[in-house]
RNA sequence: GGCCCGUUGGUCAAGAGGUUAAGACAUCGCCCUUUCACGGCGGAAUCAUGGGUUCAAUUCCCGUACGGGUCACCA
């Protein structure tokens, strides 16, 4: 058992993104590899982006992925509350605290003086106005209820550095730091001042977070000075990105397509896919070429060596190529309990069901490609002779219509409607007219489907449609052809 | 704009001062086959750039370019 903590820390703002996820995982999977333990914490101190039943998708999201917490909202802890705007009061304390070891002080400056400090692109920060407050105006100001901040007072000069374990040291400084705002005026405190309160009061060891905080830790870690806490281990991590159809690379949003879990889910993909595939974003095995990971593999096999310092494209392709592998090794029961209400919807009842979900089984990378692959079952497509034509199986129209005239009155007959009566049949026929095989089940495929490309041979297709249905595609086709 | 970070094929990436620079997705070709898929085999494709250091640099150092992040009473 290590002493190793670290946490996830979102803010229930809306849905639940994907990087937001992958840092999740990765902060989890570095404590757990390491036997120690994972917190969560809710940070909702800007009452204004807050979203109702946003906690509720982080909560179901980490559930469905496997990523568990040891403490945290709902299940609590000995270190609770875990929802900041459940701590309030904490905060205020130690805000007071550094008012007075003289490394926080109130500020009075109204927002339009803060507006003003702004250059023409939005860009200036604080400048230190109310730095040298006295003890009276102070007095004063509160005794006439005027609205204030709590500041923290940077270093005029010198450099704050400090090690992250990915990107090696960084170093600022003290002159790009600005006095920023620990508690707001409608007294709730600021991420900035929070986390590293809470972080501290948790007993969290390593921060693990994205890439935006790397320059402004820093101002964490002189907060972490001035209180006389020892500084955590950062993990800061490459952010995930996105491409656009110019090609053109940029942080993952919504214009890339599905980027919140949720939308992943619903689109059909695996949570045990998802998980795999971002796990190996920006991050990759030592002395080893695993691909495919069980949650427990992962916790197993992470390392921090082996975390990447470089931003990471979504591919929505490969994304998919490792759901169509999970698709795969879903057990039956599984698979159709998932597949099977979908081809029903669009199928209706009188086709075998059963038979074509399990052909979709191997097919398929994304349950919601399942829709338009069955398509064809359910409306007759509008024929197009064209695809008669084969050239491997040397087919034309004319050679199907009479390929299809001659097997109609075989599969007539046929008492048994399985596909492997039926191949039995139409292989015996291409073996007595010295055909090929391929050519046979080439036109039967193409009258019963209709359609280039389906999802099974030819006398497949035909026991998922049953004999009536089969029988008469098949004399709609010869008719067809004339 | 200041500051900070990054740059190995289209994408994810391993790698290391001397290698034929792994592997995966995608792509292309072939084989298998009852189409497609699966499976098998093979191909094409990468060290951003200029200077150093060195017997040797893609790997170490510096600059340049490009990309990203950050400078909020957002996190």
């Amino acid at each position: 058992m290590s002493n190793t903590v670290t946490r996830f820390a979102p803010s229930p703002t809306g849905f639940m993104h994907i990087g937001n996820l992958r840092t999740a995982l990765y902060s989890y999977l570095l404590t757990k590899s390491q036997g120690g333990k994972f917190i969560l914490r809710i940070e909702d101190t800007d009452q204004v982006r807050l979203v109702e039943g946003a906690t509720e998708v982080i909560l179901d999201t980490l559930k469905m992925t496997g990523i568990d917490y040891d403490e945290g909202p709902v299940i609590g802890g000995d270190h609770g509350p875990y929802i900041q705007s459940e701590r309030l009061p904490i905060y205020k304390e130690y805000a007071e605290k550094l008012v007075k070891g003289g490394h926080a002080y109130y500020c009075f400056c109204t927002p339009e003086r803060l507006e003003s400090l702004k250059d023409e692109n939005g860009i200036g920060g604080y400048d230190g106005h109310c730095r040298g407050l006295s003890r009276e105006e102070i007095e004063k100001n509160l005794a006439e209820g005027m609205p204030y901040v709590i500041r923290q007072r940077m270093p005029d000069e010198g450099k704050t550095s400090y090690v992250d374990v990915v990107y090696g040291e960084v170093e600022i400084d003290n002159s790009e730091l600005r006095d920023q705002i620990m508690i707001k005026a409608d007294g709730y405190p600021t991420y900035n001042f929070c986390h590293v309160v809470d972080d501290y009061l948790m007993g969290v060891t390593h921060v693990v977070r994205g890439n935006e905080y790397l320059t402004s830790t820093p101002k964490y870690c002189l907060l972490y000075d001035a209180f006389g806490w020892e500084r955590p281990t950062y993990v800061h991590l490459p952010l995930l990105m996105g491409k656009d159809e110019e090609g053109k690379v940029s942080k993952l949003s919504k214009r890339h397509g599905a980027v919140s879990f949720q939308d992943l889910v619903n689109d059909g993909y695996l949570p045990e896919a998802i998980v795999n595939y971002i796990a190996l974003l920006g991050w990759c095995p030592k002395d080893s070429n695993q691909e495919f990971f069980t949650m427990d593999e992962l916790k197993e096999s992470f390392s921090i060596e082996g975390l990447s310092k470089s931003p990471a494209v979504f591919d929505y392709e490969k994304l998919k190529w490792f759901n169509g592998e999970y698709i795969k090794k879903l057990p039956e029961d599984e698979y159709n309990a998932k597949a099977l209400p979908i081809v029903r919807e669009v199928c209706g009842e009188h086709i075998n069901a059963e038979k074509l979900a399990s052909l979709l089984h191997t097919r398929i990378s994304c349950f919601s490609e399942i829709r338009e692959m069955v398509g064809f079952v359910t409306s007759r497509l509008p024929m197009e002779s064209d695809l008669y034509t084969n050239k491997k199986n040397k087919t034309t129209p004319e050679i199907c219509k009479e390929i299809l005239t001659d097997c109609l009155p075989l599969l007539e007959t046929v008492e048994s409607w399985d596909n492997d009566t039926l191949f039995a049949v139409l292989k015996e026929y291409a073996a007595s007219k010295e055909k090929k095989a391929g050519a046979v089940m080439w036109a039967v495929r193409i009258a019963v489907a209709r359609q280039a490309v389906t999802p099974g041979g030819a006398t497949e297709l035909m026991e998922v449609f049953g004999k009536a249905e089969s029988i008469e595609r098949i004399r709609l086709a010869i008719e067809e052809l004339g």
